[in-house]
DNA sequence: TTGTAAGCGTTATCAT
DNA sequence: ATGATAACGCTTACAA
């Protein structure tokens, strides 16, 4: 059995309300036996019960967050972001790397406060019976009416890749990215591409969309090796992710290419990485603080009360000047 | 208000210890009101209150695992390989990426059954007062007297590859990985890496050991090409993890050189990944399924009782030819 | 300033 | 086969 608040009472020889009260630091407690309930908890090795606390203030500080399980450098930098801002307020950001079936009904067992649903948790399983449950809001896309999302806007971040490089004179301009079997967030880049080569009135070519397939920088390098044999090489290339663009530079290296003067390169996710690469990337995005901001405030809002929160919070993508382009 | 067995008595028209029984699937409970039980359940929405129950029953079914939060490919699948395990036994992984201390007290809050903790977690900082706590086990290391770990015997992995080689006739033999700051798992391997050589009558040269500096694939790849200008170049590379190793074919195939022929290449991390790589990197390591299964039968006994864990189980590492050497 | 007691949603032990 | 009821460890009126 480990230590309760009685095992202290009986220490100090107060009643154990008085010691849930010095505990929780109540100002109705002398300075003095305040002091004293904490050293005896101190020396028994008291650890709260969350479970018996939870259970009456109907609260646990508890957030729980679906992962995807996935590798990609720019997600963990997110969600330690996230993290970290949930825990200024309060709150314990706990991860499962379930199924997210299963990841929620963990969640809601436990009565976390609220789910944090990451992108690629896949739309249509999570099947919601209308009664009242744990706020939950998903990050990325719209994953089902009546859960909100923040919305990074991919659409619009590389729309403006498009806009910057042919604002620089570049004409021949590809993208790196899951393309065929895209992702509903994958499909919002490569339109925002072809909306972008539309605007700046230069004509898409098929072959300039070059499919990674996947989204790891073995997948970047393996399409920039891919799009360096075109007959007719871009001058320029946006890339879909950090990941990918990782590879991508990797690939120009192994070429001998110097980036930007023999071929430019913009990347989306605005993340600090983006700086520490070989050569500093250009990027578009919405900042990753930004994110976490909005984030974890929708976070709050939902915990307040759900319905205060709109269904699409939209955050607007900035460009970032670096070396590449 | 979420729904709870008393509404669902009031629905049903049975007391609530009789809907907690048919809820848990009594046998001393009619099959017809089972039935009923679990109809009004569905339709009301209802969600048990894990920490209602735990509170009774001392147990909650979690297992909190201290996540490093590092990037590293090996690590994440292994963490989902446990997972899995821990399911199928009936036990739910939860991830902590906050500070080592924050996450175990978050853990001990919330009652889970056994703490696990990563490699990384650095040691000391794990103050542990001397009264009966939470189950905790660690991985890769040990920690601190009184917490039990799984070694996977990494200095015999290394050891196993130095011998593999000169086996083959390969005297030129460079490790790469972390060296002049590494920790003391990193140590490890290069210590298993001397041995090799002393054992295979091969003299140490101080510059066959390549500072990788960390352990990302980036790092593979600087100290890889870094390797390949030194005046002797070696015949054969071992990589001290799976990333470095992708960072390090990554660098062979920029500079043209063709695996094995040109130079070999076995890498410490027997997991699955390391078939997919571009070329399939022969490895040494205690395989990934049997680092899961060991973890989790360590935490189930130490569930039982922590006493029945010896101090440290030791794993024995093997050697899987692939075309790389 | 401290103590008493009710109650949170379960499980488990007795009765019935 | 079902129902009462006492825990579990804590918070929170309310009393003293």
């Amino acid at each position: 059995m480990s230590v309760t608040i009685k095992d202290i009472s009986k220490q100090v020889g107060v009643s154990y309300s008085t010691v849930a009260k010095a505990l929780n630091n109540s100002p109705l407690v002398k300075e003095s036996t305040k002091r004293k309930v904490m050293e005896a908890a101190e020396a028994l090795g008291y650890t709260p019960n969350l479970a018996a606390r939870s259970l009456v203030t109907k609260r646990t500080g508890l957030v729980g967050i679906v992962w995807p399980g996935i590798d990609r450098a720019a997600l963990s930098s997110l969600v330690t972001s996230i993290q970290r801002r949930l825990a200024e307020k309060g709150l314990t950001a706990l991860l499962s790397i379930h199924e997210p079936q299963e990841a929620i009904a963990t969640f809601e067992n436990l009565r976390a406060d609220a789910i944090l649903l990451f992108e690629e948790s896949t739309a249509d399983i999570i099947a919601r019976p209308s009664h009242r449950r744990t706020p939950m809001i998903s990050i990325g896309m719209p994953i089902k009416p009546g859960v909100p999302y923040v919305d990074m806007n991919r659409r619009e971040a590389i729309r403006l890749a498009v806009e910057t490089l042919a604002g620089k004179g570049y004409e021949r301009i590809a993208y790196i990215g899951p393309y065929a079997e895209a992702s509903m967030q994958q499909q919002e880049k490569w339109i925002g591409f072809k909306e972008g080569l539309h605007q700046a009135g230069i004509t898409f070519q098929e072959e300039w969309i070059i499919d990674s397939r996947g989204l790891l920088w073995q997948d970047g390098y393996r399409a920039a090796k891919q799009m360096l044999k075109l007959s007719e090489r871009p001058t320029a290339v946006i890339s879909g992710s950090y990941d990918l663009a990782a590879g991508i530079i990797r690939a120009f290296q192994g070429e001998g290419l110097s980036v930007p003067q023999d071929i430019a390169i913009i990347s989306y996710d605005h993340i600090p990485h983006m700086e520490q690469l070989e050569i500093p990337i250009s990027a578009v995005g919405v900042a990753e603080a930004d994110i976490a901001t909005a984030v974890t405030d929708t976070l709050l809002r939902a915990i307040e009360s759900i319905d205060n929160v709109s269904d699409r919070t939209s955050l607007t993508p900035a460009y970032i000047h670096r070396e590449s382009d």
